[in-house]
DNA sequence: CATATATTACCGTTATTACGGTAATACGAT
DNA sequence: ATCGTATTACCGTAATAACGGTAATATATG
């Protein structure tokens, strides 16, 4: 596993936003963009697929099982 | 995005568990790992990896800017 | 260096999830 | 069809995340 917080806050430089905006656009507190960013992991699914949403990264899964479902 | 549920499920049922010795696996109550199942994105993230890491899912991120972070 | 802006951090309140208990339904096996 | 097990569903309580406010620190800019 990757370490998300970074991507977030990367993605969210290059796109120009400040952790505000961000929490703004994907209409979540601002509090909790800087949890994500922190790697905190006791945050809402919902809040980290509304941040991604907005960032434009996609969720994949895998396993030995998968070739993706 | 994936059917998030589904997986858990599918590969729940590959390994022989049950709702109930998941979430023991995973430290978690099986109230959650129903909700997992159902897709409820209400539920907290580390609860979600909990899950994954048990059935041996790995997460990938993926965005145009990443060939991986 | 000084100023402005962004980030990090902490706090208290409110809203909501996590959880186990339990009941009802569905599923599977004999 | 019957029995046993798993799943689905609902509930109440306790735990805790979400949130905005604010302050302190860091970063960037003139």
């Amino acid at each position: 596993m990757v370490d998300l917080g970074l991507l977030v806050k990367s993605h969210r430089k290059k796109a120009g936003l400040t952790q505000f905006e961000l929490a703004n656009l994907a209409d979540i507190g601002k509090t909790t963009v800087f949890d994500i960013e922190k790697n905190k992991e006791t945050v809402r699914w919902s809040n980290i697929l509304a941040v991604l949403r907005v960032l434009n990264i996609e969720v994949e899964f895998k396993s030995p099982l998968t070739e993706n479902v």
